[in-house]
DNA sequence: TTGTAAGCGTTATCAC
DNA sequence: GTGATAACGCTTACAA
């Protein structure tokens, strides 16, 4: 039953033109009576305009594309609860891509093809392809988590992260120190840029880096390996995941070590001792990348903007005696 | 530059009619030497079909429009982990609708009108509204969490849940319960359906029935408040995240307790001593919401169906002497 | 204020 | 195998 009801039919029920129903739609001149028994017509018929055919008029949209890496990370879930806390007037469509460049280039063109208004790419690395994807297809873009310069981005300050808990490291005065890092060629920001700030810290320490993954059961896997063949005092973690993975490690092995994170997670608040953490506010971060999004939305032709968000550095029990 | 190119200028480009971009693009029968003009031509225009003028043509689309409530769950994120393994040829659109029932209609409509195949609700409690809207699209529609004899729908099941637990507990004999629910009001399943089975089994156990929310920090505040009050010796939480919340609650009163939980999370294997918690395998419900989405829509008209997913309890060390 | 009519980009139906 | 041509449902000048 229930066919599609069309403008069309508004139209005829309500004997006037269908160009009338369409303005009343949006909000042009009707007269009080016409608008009243369009009214009622379409709370009866509970007409839902065809997005498709506004769509293939307009060529403009309220929506938004968003891709996010992963969905089990809480810093992608908090930003995308500040995009949804900045949102004014749009829909985000979202698109989880398990880290996979494929899925996310076939994400990206599906919604080019949908003309939204608009992307906005939370990303661990960006493939040529995709780039020049972007590029061609001429729509706001806004990145996080690449530093390219030809987007607008919005990036965590991952070298200053660094900085700061190799000045943080000093004061611990450990002797040997484990690195549980990522591969920098899955996320370039975390796997090299936030560990180049900790270089001049560890010039005159002893220490191991060791790649594993985002998965906080690889990484305790990956930990174990290591911590049971020598003692580290000092263990850091690229992700509070990967931290906690090598505290828990580090207790079956009846190991006593400091353990430091990265990020801001469900994790360091739950475990015991507490994970000493660099913490960014991955909400507020959401807040920005719409903000940013809605000014090049506005201003065509803009430079590529660069906002970088800073974190601090968050001591719990993990670090202390 | 790039204005937007459409098939009529790769036909021009081509020199053939559009119908025979047309066919092209849609496997019908084209002359190879043809085939291969148009191939090159799409390729260095890097075409894209407009999905409006598609949509507005076919009326069907591979779309299926997810609505999740939360995305800060681990259940709900597993759920569209296992969405998207079962997929087979489908493109997911994740509204989250922050258990608001006014986002949920809107993100409903909106889903309609953009004419999806159908609809996959991972829902909590749906409104009169929100029901009759979707019995009205007349599209396929699998619920979750929510058990509408009108629709097709997968549940966990929380009576066994709540059975299951209710003998384990017997087993420790406790003095005094506490338990921390959620309003049934916000989740019927959770809230109500989850501590019917549990009835029985408290029967002749004195205990205490407060009601918090799914945050872990709410519940731990909750928590505390009654736990500074008297002493329990068991402490239910309707989620893990609220157990994890108390049992942060009862170590900071220094007090001795078991705990026990709900649900498949982070939390459980990352606190000490590890949570006890009865978990269902969410990953899974969601392949198993795909396959009976593909079933309702190859045939119509079928009876609504109804999938019950079991659960298990996990003994940790939460409830151990 | 209202109606008429011309598209928007695609697919489908026919002739050729 | 190919090409006109008519929809699909809506918006938008332009007339009335």
């Amino acid at each position: 039953m229930e066919k599609k009801v069309t403008i069309q039919d508004i139209a005829r029920q309500a004997e006037v033109a269908k160009s009338t129903v369409s303005r009343y739609l949006n909000g042009g001149s009707v007269s009080p009576q016409t608008r009243r028994k369009i009214d009622e017509i379409v709370r009866k018929n509970q007409y839902i305009p065809n997005t498709f055919a506004q769509g293939l008029k307009q060529e403009k949209n309220r929506t938004i594309g968003v891709i996010v890496p992963r969905l089990d990370s809480m810093a992608q879930v908090e930003m995308l609860r500040g995009l949804d806390s900045a949102n004014q007037n749009d829909t985000f469509l979202i698109a989880n891509i398990y880290q996979d460049p494929i899925r996310e280039l076939a994400a990206i063109k599906k919604f080019i093809a949908q003309k939204v208004a608009g992307l906005i790419i939370l990303t661990a690395n960006l493939t040529d392809e995709i780039r020049q994807t972007l590029l061609d297809a001429d729509i706001p873009v806004v990145l996080q988590g690449q530093d390219e310069p030809d987007f607008a981005r919005v990036m965590m300050d991952d070298q200053q992260a660094g900085k700061v808990v190799g000045q943080y490291i000093q004061t611990l005065a450990p002797k040997n120190v484990l690195i549980l890092n990522v591969d920098s060629k899955l996320d370039w920001a975390v796997g090299y840029e936030r560990f180049q700030g900790l270089k001049a810290a560890l010039a005159n320490i002893p220490h191991q880096e060791i790649i594993t993954t985002f998965k906080r059961q690889t990484a305790k896997l990956d930990a174990a390996k290591a911590m049971s063949q020598q003692h580290y005092d000092l263990v850091i973690g690229a992700t509070d995941a990967i931290a906690v993975g090598a505290m828990q490690a580090g207790f079956e092995l009846n190991q006593q070590s400091y353990y430091l994170g990265f990020g801001q997670s469900v994790y360091s608040e739950i475990v015991s001792p507490e994970l000493t953490s660099f913490e960014f506010n991955f909400f507020e971060t959401g807040e920005q990348i719409y903000d940013l999004f809605q000014k090049i939305r506005n201003e065509a032709n803009i430079r590529p903007l660069k906002i970088v968000i800073p974190g601090q550095l968050i001591r719990r029990a993990s670090t202390k005696k």
